[in-house]
Order: structure tokens, then sequence, then C-alpha cells
DNA sequence: GCCGGCAATGTTTACGTAAACATGGGTGCC
DNA sequence: GGCACCCATGTTTACGTAAACATTGCCGGC
């Protein structure tokens, strides 16, 4: 700066007035400055910045994995709100989900320059006392039952649930089946839960749950058990890559979709109208679950407040053709 | 780090010691200050530190979407691989490839505190000279021909299409038809060329390209158009999507995979093993794409120097059921 | 017993920036 | 015409840290 300062014949402080764009400068000044800006090829300092500013424009993610499709999503719609915001987003990788490594991820937080942090994993390891949040990093947590401690936002999981389950009953099927996700996920305890709820709700039977791991080969392996049930006519997956296997199991055994069995995802990727049969599913907002994350985290850090509470991403039920009225009605 | 200096009785500069690991502090006096730290819940300070070091130990990644298997996955091998060298990933997104879009990332860079940049998107944007790299950031390009420029990774499109096209025609087929992508992608520009290659090399006809955008939807509707040409025995898809929707034209007009007509994907996804059939396709390895950027652009902060060429990551053909010999050998 | 040396800790300084305050010259108003 | 005011720009300072240098005190060797 001070190099551009002399080449320019002006001050520091002038230099740094053009380059915040501060008003209060002649025209024909800055023209000099920025034309000795460019010269000499000058960017500004973003740690001296910060550390003037005494914030830093950057939210942390802590994440698991991004193989998922609903991380990825969300993580991308994440830094492009954030980017609209004027904010920048760091990425906190987790290698593995257990409590020394969710430990030592928010323990290298401590020294992050963040002025605030989206937790997007399962949430359990949270849960016990050596995790300490530094303070003054607000925080956000997407898909957690700690909204009395923190800020969550999350999908409606026990709406979108809801909403297949009454499908399936409507067409005529007289209960559900479901694949689960792994029992440590929030959203795959929520959506089990929701799907048990509205069964009982309805005065129907409860079969017995299937659980995976959200891969697609859990899902075939979990739909090979189910074509063993001769009365399971309709199967709610708690998401589409496990769907995708049930549909490769009904198909291996001479099941057909819609006809002898309907399915129904949770999820809607970008595949799932390509399946065979293409996928009624039940879309999740991540766009939106993202936007709210950084609407969050953002008003905490003007603010300065710690929010609690939980908010909910509404779903909805895209209809395809993994779905049809049981065989025989009765 | 004046208060704990002050709690602990000790100068700010054994604080400093404490807490950078430094040697030649005494147990006794050490212990006191980290008792000190963690009663006034001490981190010190990011911004403070990049100014002191002159570096931020970050790298910055500039992609367009996350919604490609491939990106993010990369993305996550590089920030794993990062976190392991002790830098953090900060995200740029550019969230439309517009040339404007792209220079605005570009210049936002600028001013970001970033060691280096990796690069992840169709770079044929990269080629105007409006772009304007920040001097003293090392740059890393994934998938792009501008070897010459910069440091380069990549994956071997070409041998991976190769493997593709030999393995159906060592399968008896008479040629190999593709479904490729978007002209402006590098990728698909490769492995089309390398289709043509093989092709020509064994000396067999090269029927017409078909073109798609990467999404299950487009491969539905070239495998629409490819059900109508009654030679078509064998099909190399630029990637799994495409190939998805391929399997769903051809199984819906009837025609059987892989008795009628042999399909071949590229990168294996996750999901590529459920397909119905499941299907045959080269693999890509992200991670190392990932590891060899994050090496790269290390390589280059710690010498300071910038090189320049091309790494290429080798592919893997991996067989599963969509691929048999075409029905009437001759 | 005195001095050299070394280990532990303290003091000074600089990293690059922008806010706060200071200065100077011009302009409008009475 | 003089004074007050304001606009453009310059000067000083502080943000939090760690390297470089300074100081203190202790130990061992002669």
């Amino acid at each position: 700066m001070a190099d551009v300062a002399r080449l320019a014949g002006v001050s520091a402080q002038t230099v740094s007035r053009v380059s915040t764009g501060h008003p209060g400068v002649v025209p024909a000044t800055r023209e000099q400055v920025l034309t000795a800006m460019r010269q000499l090829g000058y960017r500004p300092n973003g740690a001296a910045r910060a550390l003037k500013y005494g914030e830093f424009r950057t939210i942390g993610v802590v994440l698991f994995t991004l193989a998922t499709t609903g991380n990825s999503r969300t993580l991308e719609a994440i830094a492009t709100y954030a980017a609209e915001a004027g904010y920048v987003i760091t990425l906190i990788p987790v290698t593995s989900p257990t409590q020394d490594r969710v430990d030592g991820a928010f323990t290298r937080l401590g020294e992050l320059a963040v002025d605030a942090v989206i937790v997007i994993m399962e949430v359990h390891l949270l849960d016990t006392a050596t995790v300490v949040l530094p303070p003054g990093v607000h925080v956000v947590i997407v898909d957690s039952d700690a909204g009395e401690r923190y800020c969550v936002v999350d999908t409606d999981q026990a709406h979108g649930a809801r909403q297949a389950i009454h499908h399936l009953l409507d067409l005529g099927h007289r209960t559900v089946w479901h694949v689960a996700g792994p029992p440590e996920s929030f959203a795959a305890e929520r959506r089990a839960l929701a799907w048990r709820g509205a069964l009982r709700e309805a005065g129907r039977r409860v079969p017995p749950l299937r659980r995976g791991d959200w891969s697609a080969e859990a899902g075939y392996r979990a739909g090979l058990e189910l074509v063993e049930e001769p009365d399971c006519t309709a199967v709610f997956v708690a998401n589409d890559q496990m769907a995708l296997g049930v549909l490769r199991a009904f198909h291996q055994r001479g099941r057909s979709v819609p006809r002898d069995v309907s399915v129904v995802g949770f999820d809607d990727i970008a595949e799932a109208g390509s399946f065979i049969p293409p996928l009624t599913t039940v879309r999740q907002d991540f766009a939106e679950v993202g936007r709210r994350c950084v609407e969050a985290a953002l008003r905490q850090v003007r603010t300065g407040a710690t929010e609690t509470g939980t908010t909910l991403v509404p779903t909805r039920l895209v209809l395809r053709d993994s779905t049809a009225p049981p065989r025989q009605q009765r």
C-alpha cells in the first residue's frame, strides 16, 4: 500500500479510501491511485483487514461428508447465499464421525478465522460435554434435535414422511413398509417416527422396520427381504439412493413397480426422474435450508445474540410412476 | 492475549510461546498460562497470525457447481488432504458460467485471503484475456487444456474412453456409438475425441455423435434416438447419469441391456452398481485428483515457483452387467 | 570466588490496514 | 471583506500476534 501511495503521490490513507470505495476522494486523485494499483499489482491484504475490522466475513461449515446429495447441495446453497452477503465459506471436514475427530474439528475451529459456524452432520456426537464450542462463535446446526440449545434449521422430515404415507394409503394400500436410514441419523429417526405415527393414526398395522446406511446397495438388500413379504404392496424408503436399490431388487425378482409394489423415496435427487420406473418421492428444498442457515448465522453475527429454536423447511411430494393402487382392491 | 498474560503473571510473549507450542517454557509456567487461557476462553486470532506470518494457510477453490458427483467428490478430497497439511479450504462459488461472473469471482479472489487457488470448472471461460489472475496467487486447474500456462491435474479421460471402447470391441461389437457431454466441457471433448480415435485406429465406422448436458434426462432423450438405430449394439456414454437415462430409454422401448445393447458409462458414481442392470463404467479416482491438486498447490506455495504442465490420474474399467457380446456374432 | 555461558522470560518492533483526528485551502454568507 | 464551515487529504494510532533482540538469574569451571 505504501508503494502505491508513493507512486501515486498521495498518502497511504488515500489509497485505503480508494480501495474501500470510500467517498470523498476527488476523481482525478482516485484515477491516479487506481493506475498505481494496477501498475504494481496491488491487492489488499485480507488478514490485515480482518484484524482491523475484528471480523473475518467468513462462515465455517463443519461437515462429515460431501458424498450425500443433501450435504453437497446444502453446502452449495450456503456458499451461494453467503457470497451474496459478501461472506465466504471455509470448509472444516471431519474425516470420520468419531468423537475425537469431531472434538478435533471443533478445537481447530477455535483457531479458525470464522465469525459463525454451520454444522452439517449427525449431531448425536455433539451431545457429549467434551465438545466445547469456542465462545464468540455463532452456531447454526442442520438436521438436529438440539433446538433448545442451538439455532437449528431442518427439513420438515415428519411432514414429508406423512405426505408419502398418506399418498400410499390414499391409493388404497392397507399399510406401508419402511426402509429407514441408520439409527444415528436424526433425519432417519424423524422419518421413521412419522411413518409409524401416520400408520397408527390411520389405524393400520405397523410392519417391522428395515434399516440401511443410505446406500443403494443397502436398499437392494432390504428390497430382497421385502420381496419375501407377500403382503408388502407399498414401501416408503428413507432416501432415493436406497429406493434405487429397492427398485433393482424388485425388478430382479420379477416384482413389477408399480403394478405389484409401490415405492416412494425421499430427497428428489436429480436422477430420481430417470429411475426405472421414475420415482415418486418427497422433495427436499436444500437451497432453502442453505439460505435459512446463512440468514440465521448472519443475523447472529450482526446482533451478537445467540439464537435457539428450530426452523422447518417444507417438503413437497413429487408424483411420478413408481406408485399406483394395489393390484387387488377390496 | 494481554489478559491471559496478566492473569498468568507472565508476559504476552510467553503466552504466545505456549500457544504456538514453542519449546523453552518451563512446565510450571506453561501450566499457569494454559489455566489462564482456559479460564478466559482465549483463542488465538487467526487474522493477526496470518498478518504476522504473511500467509493464510488457506486454499481457495473456485467452482461452478457442486451438483455433479465429480465436483463434490473432488472438493471433498481436496478439503481432506488440505486439512492434513494444516490448510483450510475457502469456497468461491461462481453462480453461473458467464464471463462476467467468472471475472467477478477472480476479482474477488484478489481480495481473498488465500495462498493458492484450485479451479474446478469448464475452463473455456478462462481463455479470454479479461481474466487476470492476481499475482502471487498460485493456481492449479482441474480438467483443462491450459497445461502450457497453468498447473493442470486431470483424469486420464482419453485412456478411460479407450478402455471402454476396447472392452466393447473385444466383446465383438462392430462399432460403438457415443453419447457425449456438452461441447464446452473439456472432459466431454476429450472423451469424444478418444472414442473417435479408438474406432478409427481399429478401422471401424464412426457413427454420428449424440450430445447431452450430463443430465439423466438428456441421456434418456439420446437413448430414445439410439433405439431407432437398428445397428446400434453398443453405446459409450460420457457419464453415469446420462447412462442411467439411456438405460431407461432402452428399457422403455423393450430393448434389453445387455442382451440387445451394451452400455458403458463414465465416473463410477456410487449408484452405478445399482442401476438396472448394474452399469459397466470407467472409474475416475476423484480422491487422487484432489490429492494431487493439493500437493501441487502446496508445492507452489512452498517454493514460490509457478508450475505448469499436466498430471494425469489413471482410470479403471469396472465391469458389471450392462455389457455382453452382441446378439448375433458373425 | 569470579566470570562465561546458557536457559527462561521480558521488551521492542513490525506485519497491512482503516478509524479517528488533524490540517489546509477554498467557498458561501452576512 | 472577514469569518465560519466544509471538503479533500495527511498523520497518528491500534488491531493481535510472534520474531528478534534484551535482560535476568543460575550453574559450572578454573
